[in-house]
DNA sequence: TTAAATTTGCTAACACTGTTAGGTAAAATA
DNA sequence: TATTTTACCTAACAGTGTTAGCAAATTTAA
């Protein structure tokens, strides 16, 4: 008998326009604006129907992360492929995942829970400019005194930042195992490196 | 008269220890957590008084949001004066920064909007394995190429998908002026020295 | 074919959230 | 003493996630 089948399939595709009617919302407004009463409305049924799909709204959330990481996923294979050898392999998934991240912005923020601190709200914190004068200084007395001193102090400013939040806040969702002296060598590897880079 | 300076001060303890409340609240269930009621609750009055001092939640939390970059402006200045010359000065500040972020985990959330998603929500991505595979590939080739063949691949993961996370989520809350090609610029900087270092 | 059991979906509620309108009682001013 | 200002609160509005319980439709069993 094919009506269980279709019942089946009816319930699939419901499943499914629940996370597509998610997703659309998400990308309207910021997965922060997601609500369970907006999808109801969106698929036209009442709200504890999505209950029996999913059971709560983070499950919604997680599977559009794994949906995100799915995508991601497929870039990161798509430039292995397209690439020779293991070094510009590594070269083009870096800029694949770039790529990725500003192409989904929506999907990057979702996978990685970020809040996102507006334009507006980043300017009224005058405290940053005194934090990137405080890192700015010795980055260019050492670029002054190095072999390159028309290196954009700024662009240093931002390399040294990224990599320090970069480090942090993966650390901060990871496993968060033993790694405490892992995490001292990445660091220490870094700085050496962003330093000689200063100089040379 | 005394009287209208008396009741000043007492204005001013009454914001003062809104935001003490809001920052303990912070502390204790993360700033997601965070409501007005609590803070009322907390400081034993109703909760239309927290608007007499602050304009909405969101002010209260850029509030600590500045509190949070003073207090590393501070740390880092102490990094600074510790230090003879520059270049110690940028490696004693990123351990600084790095020291402030996991001893002032609820500030650093604050600061950068991050959600966090929690341990147990990561585990749940199996996606998160094919990402680190395919990452992983490359990387365990150059290295057993390279000089150093027991360098550890998963910290060259980790510092890998660290920087490009930095980058992208500095980039992402930042003011997004022309810096297309700066970006380009500290990412191209950033693979070459990645690459080299696997290498050598 | 009828009776019981299951599925499907809904209404309505609970306990929260941010925010604000409007009122009361006390204090300060005229 | 009368009036205005200040300080503060209650109660509401509109929204949130989540769930209990009910009604109708459908499937299964007798």
């Amino acid at each position: 008998m094919g009506i269980t089948e279709r019942k089946k399939r009816h319930k699939e595709e419901l499943h499914a326009s629940i996370l597509a009617a998610a997703w659309q919302l998400v990308v309207e407004d910021g997965w922060q604006a997601l609500s369970i009463r907006k999808i109801a409305d969106a698929i036209e049924y009442s709200v504890p129907v999505i209950y029996d799909h999913f059971e709560n709204k983070e499950a919604i959330l997680l599977e559009l992360t794994k949906q995100g990481f799915r995508k991601l996923n497929h870039d990161l294979l798509e430039a292995i492929e397209l690439a020779a050898d293991p070094e510009s392999q590594i070269e083009g998934m870096a800029y694949a995942y770039w790529r990725f991240a500003f192409n989904n912005k929506a999907y990057y923020q979702v996978m990685y829970g970020l809040g996102i601190p507006s334009c507006e709200t980043v300017n009224q914190i005058s405290e940053l400019s005194t934090f990137s004068g405080l890192i700015l200084q010795p980055i260019r007395e050492l670029i002054s005194k190095g072999q390159h001193p028309d290196t954009d102090p700024f662009l240093k400013l931002h390399t040294y930042w990224s990599m320090l939040h970069g480090l942090i806040s993966i650390n901060m969702m990871g496993a968060q195992q033993d790694k405490e002296e892992l995490n001292q060598m990445v660091l220490k590897d870094f700085i050496r490196g962003f330093i000689s880079g200063l100089k040379a």
